[in-house]
RNA sequence: CGGAGCGUAGCACAGCCUGGUUAGUGCGCCUGCUUUGGGAGCAGGAGGUCGAGUGUUCGAAUCACUCCGCUCCGACCA
């Protein structure tokens, strides 16, 4: 491609609106341009990576097994409503109306799409095990649109699907995908490590996320140096807080005075003096068909993820100041465990064996002390509800540690929700009605794309890994003069190069050196070789490597083999 | 959805508080000359319904109200 031929708008000065270097960089570099919040158009620079990742990531999908398919964006509400996501999924759905006035919604995702193929189409257990995928844009309206391609509200995603005969099977065709995505983040240069995750919405019982850390993920993975543990905060568990729950029981709840308390911090200080781990949080929660109340240590936090599944229902939403008053008779500040009635209570792990510990009167303006949990509180359903934290154990006995990071994929052993729910099922062996297990995973691919780019940059711009850069090199003519001995040089390399299969860009381009070189490592060519004529005079021509800065001179007429080397 | 900030040329911004020539600066763009190994110089030029609407006023980019858009923070932390 000669330079001149394509489309590649740099920019100087980063546009306002890009706040992370990412996004910063995927606006300078000419890859793409913003429509409106979520919504990018690619321009030819950022089709060429998004390609060459599509490339890889079908290679490695056919590899696996996987076979390609298209299924349509647009989608009838109805098996949305059949799987139950209409409701559970429904914050994220975009829905549009036809002429006519009819719903259709445009796809997050297409679990109860390909549901429905298999439904007509997968009848034998002789045509098991299949694995559809698709690449495809997918839509889903954000409620907060943010950092570019990171969350977007129409994105490009991979996304794949199998069925399988039995549980075991399915565990077997998941080992595929989870062994496929390692390959592809690996092949697209990117450190992307496997993590334990959340089902959520999805719903299944085995689930992996593929984190590539970085500063400005959105996403935060609980890990141990020695690499024995890994799960995305969500899913996270430890060994429990770093200071054992007090359980030295005292004398009988006793209530006590406590003016303007409005938080547990507030109880932590004078003259209350309080400490938080002596203390219980009580939260209350209003989920699809009614409040409920949730006990934690004082200085624990909730996690929500955990929280669904006590819950069952994903479906839940803090409760209002009117609503805790008509649950508690009292409001936030003031709230606690004793004397609930009616409600149901989930407590904790960490509360079980508490004893001697403070929390609200459920009267403005009070606390109970000396609240012994086993004692005093009935008819409490303990599971695994706080957020694990920095510092704690795992259940090895590891330290870990907490870090950000941007999800590139997940991966989902369903179980059968989506085929029971479209009715599709398979006769096995023996003509026995079989629901097959199915498994998806998801792979963002523009977002991955960008988290290239997140992940390898300097101060100049982007370094493209070689294999997804949108040119592998550049060829920067200084002097442009077509039959000038730059120019003749250039051109001859340029032929010399393409022939040996690389994809290279000349520039051609009437512009100041300064300008050229600045474009080409702003763009990130993993490699550039310069021509003017100052080196020509020797015969020489320059090779400059993006990713070390290293600078080499070689002979016109060596040139191109020794990038051959040098890529080899 | 709640809070905060911002919308002035393709991009980055000044002007607004305290209303009053023809709305400015830098980059980019066009023409010409010069220059040519790290975002050049000179000269000339194009490009703006000042986000939209309504109101106040003799007069609105500037003041008020409404709406729209963008960005950030929050949306379990009692």
């Amino acid at each position: 491609m000669r330079w001149s031929n394509t489309f590649i708008p740099t920019l100087k000065e980063a546009p306002a609106e890009a706040e992370i270097v990412s996004h910063q960089l995927l606006l300078r570099a000419g890859l793409a341009r913003k429509l409106a919040g979520g919504l990018y158009t690619f321009l030819p620079a950022g089709i060429k990576v998004l390609q060459k990742i599509e490339a890889i990531v079908r290679e490695e999908m056919n590899k696996a097994g996987g076979l390609e398919v298209l299924m349509p964006a647009v989608q009838p509400p109805e098996i949305w409503k059949a799987s139950g996501r209409y409701e559970h999924a429904a914050d994220v759905l975009f829905k549009v109306s036809d002429s006519k006035g009819r719903e259709w919604l445009l796809g997050p995702t297409h679990e109860e799409v390909i549901a429905s193929i298999a439904s007509t189409e997968i009848s034998s257990y002789r045509q098991l095990p299949v694995n559809f995928y698709q690449i495809q844009t997918k839509f889903r309206d954000e409620i907060r649109p943010r950092f570019g391609l990171m969350r977007a509200r129409e994105f490009i995603m991979k996304d794949a699907y199998s069925f399988d005969v039995s549980d075991g099977d399915a565990l077997v065709s998941y080992q595929k995908m989870y062994d496929a995505y390692v390959r592809i983040f690996d092949r697209c240069g990117l450190h992307a490590f496997p993590v334990e995750a959340d089902t959520g919405v999805m719903g299944g019982s085995h689930s992996h996320e593929f984190m590539v850390p970085a500063e400005n993920g959105e996403s935060e993975v609980v890990y141990t140096e020695d690499g024995s543990y890994s799960a995305n905060l969500e899913k996270a568990v430890s060994a429990g807080p770093c200071s054992s729950t007090p359980n030295k029981c005292t004398g009988s709840p006793e209530e006590f005075e406590t003016p303007r308390v409005k938080t547990i911090e507030d109880l932590t200080k004078p003259p209350f003096n309080v400490p938080a781990m002596l203390q219980i949080k009580t939260l209350v929660f209003i989920t699809e068909k009614e409040p409920v109340i949730v006990l934690l240590r004082g200085d624990d936090e909730a996690n929500e993820a955990k929280l669904a599944v006590a819950f069952r229902t994903p479906i839940y939403r803090t409760a209002e100041p009117d609503e805790i008053k008509d649950v508690l008779g009292a409001s936030p500040g003031s709230l606690g465990p004793l004397g609930i009635k009616g409600v149901k209570v989930f407590a904790d792990n960490q509360l079980e064996e508490a004893a001697g510990m403070v929390a609200g009167a459920n009267k403005d303006g009070f606390h109970k002390r000396n609240i012994n949990v086993k004692r005093d509180l009935q008819g409490l359903v303990f599971s695994d509800l706080r957020a694990v934290r920095e510092g704690e154990l795992t259940s090895d006995g590891q330290p870990v540690k907490i870090k950000r990071s941007i999800e590139v994929g997940h991966v989902f052993k369903l179980g059968t929700k989506y085929c029971k729910a479209l009715d599709a099922s398979f006769l096995d062996e023996s003509g026995k009605k079989q629901f097959p297990v199915m498994g998806c995973y998801g792979l963002g691919v523009t977002r991955t794309l960008q988290a290239i780019i997140e992940c390898s940059h300097d101060e100049n711009g982007i370094m493209w890994p070689m294999a997804i850069a949108p040119w592998q090199i550049c060829i920067t003519a200084l002097d442009i003069e077509p039959d000038g001995p730059v120019m003749k040089s250039a051109g001859e390399i340029y032929g010399q190069l393409l022939d040996l299969g690389f994809d290279v860009i000349l520039d051609d381009r009437d512009l100041r050196p300064g300008i050229k070189f600045k474009d080409s490592e702003l763009i990130g060519f993993p490699l550039r070789v310069g021509i003017g004529s100052k080196s020509l005079k020797d015969g020489n021509v320059e090779i400059f490597v993006r990713a070390s800065g290293e600078k080499i001179t070689v002979p016109v007429d060596q040139a191109a083999s020794r990038i051959k080397a040098i890529l080899a």
